[in-house]
RNA sequence: GGAUGGAUUCCCGAGUGGCCAAAGGGGACAGACUGUAAAUCUGCUGCAGAUUGCUUCGGAGGUUCGAAUCCUCCUCCAUCCA
């Protein structure tokens, strides 16, 4: 159940309620593909971080350990000992990120598996049942992530499809839904938007989905090569063809300024890789900008990566003393630094609640943004 | 004291007359990454007034049109014999 709080502008500030519990919003979920975030990150550290929602992946976890493997041991929520809102990816963005390991056919998405080659086929149904079986707090629907670079007759056949997959979603996570041996009944489900940069397609398709009445809606397949001016354009047109009492998803993205520009314009979920991501590769993020910390400059750096920060990587460690870590590739180099890189995001998520809730969000987003480029 | 094998660019190490400023690896330095095939990948690593010039392969001489590569002597290292 979502709750409209309150809005500034077109930016939404509100409250999501699941059976994991109520999540505000706008929020950030921490992306943790194969149920972990990479880094050595636990579930008791994500609760220090501010961690409100995670994020795993209907793929992957098919792939290993095995959906029913973890249905047997109780859901994705006893498996990795969490116990507030998980959001599934459908498996999607894998169309993508490995189109050549892949064949999409009407019925779904051939894969031959990045592990060991072994043939999984995927559709919708599978799809939901893989979801339904890690019993997350929000199921994805399966769609067709596209690529950028595909022409406009190949991106209206794709997305045409990405709506009968949803139909199909639709149909049988309300099946799932309703079975006894279903661990979560009450499984939300989110549709996806596609359409790349073609206006048209992308308000068309807007349009189409919001007739499902789902729980959530997505804008997929953007930060996939497009500029941010061509980004921030899509979101801007097609938002307002969203349910506005429906949280708006932005997946995959991304960059602080990308999340700040986006709740401008309506957007209430997010999630990327980037702060665990570029962590691990040793850049932080701060107010003053991303610094990367295997540069020699920070040799003999004693302070922390950002004054004032509250994380337990900044209220102990120096900059030199991490940077000796992670270039003697020792793991609590990578893991101090995906805890501090998930905390600023997560912070500033709140940060951004916070001036919603005052109403001064435009000037707090135009002095974070300003601050973040004056060093870079 | 004798015998043999070695000494190569920051390090290890290939190269035994020209295609060698010198393979490969490491390290150093820098960059990329947006619903994670990512603890990954890429670039760069003698100097400069930089599509050319200069200096480099333990040291000093020599042979040759041309030497890291061949010869002589020297220094140091390793192993073995006294």
């Amino acid at each position: 159940m979502y709750k409209l709080l309150k809005t500034d502008g077109n930016a939404k500030r509100g409250e999501l309620t699941t059976v994991h519990g109520t999540i505000q919003t706008p929020v950030f979920m921490n992306v943790g593909t194969v149920a972990a975030i990479k880094g050595a990150v636990s579930t008791e550290d994500l609760v220090q971080i501010k961690t409100q929602v995670q994020l795993s992946n209907t793929y992957h976890l098919h792939v290993r350990p095995g959906d029913h493997i973890i249905k047997q041991l109780g859901g994705l929520h006893k498996f990795m000992v969490w116990d507030k809102p998980i959001l599934t990816d459908s498996g999607g963005f894998q169309v993508f990120s490995l189109a050549g390991l892949r064949k999409i056919k009407e019925e779904g998405v051939y894969f031959s598996s990045h592990i060991d080659g072994r043939k999984i086929f995927m559709g919708p149904e599978e799809s939901m049942q893989i979801q339904s079986n890690l019993a997350s707090t929000i199921a994805m629907a399966f769609d067709e992530c596209p690529s950028s670079k595909l022409d406009r007759a190949y991106l209206q056949d794709s997305v045409d499809r990405t709506t009968r997959w949803l139909q199909r979603c639709k149909d049988e996570m309300k099946r799932l839904n309703s079975l006894e041996e279903t661990i979560n009944k009450k499984q939300m489900l989110f549709g996806i938007n596609q359409g790349a940069i073609f206006k048209d397609i992308r308000i068309e398709h807007a349009k189409k989905i919001s007739e499902f009445d789902l729980d959530g809606y997505a804008i997929g397949g953007l930060a996939v090569g497009e500029s941010h001016e061509e980004m921030y354009h899509v979101i801007e047109e097609t938002v307002p063809y969203l349910p506005k009492d429906k949280p708006t998803y932005l997946m995959g993205v991304g960059t602080p300024a990308n999340i700040l520009e986006a709740v401008e314009r309506g957007v209430d979920f997010f999630d990327c890789v980037y702060p665990s991501r570029n962590g691990r590769h040793g850049h932080l993020y701060t107010n003053q900008g991303k610094i990367n910390l295997f540069n020699a400059k920070f040799e003999l750096d004693s302070r922390p990566i950002e004054e004032g920060c509250q994380c337990p990587t900044c209220t102990r460690y120096s900059r030199a003393y991490i940077r000796h870590l992670l270039k003697a590739k020792e793991m609590l180099g990578m893991r101090l630094c995906v805890l501090h890189n998930l905390y600023f995001y997560n912070t500033m998520m709140e940060e951004i609640r916070n001036a919603l809730d005052a109403g001064d969000f435009t000037s707090y987003k135009k002095q974070k943004i300003q601050g973040m480029t004056e060093n870079t």
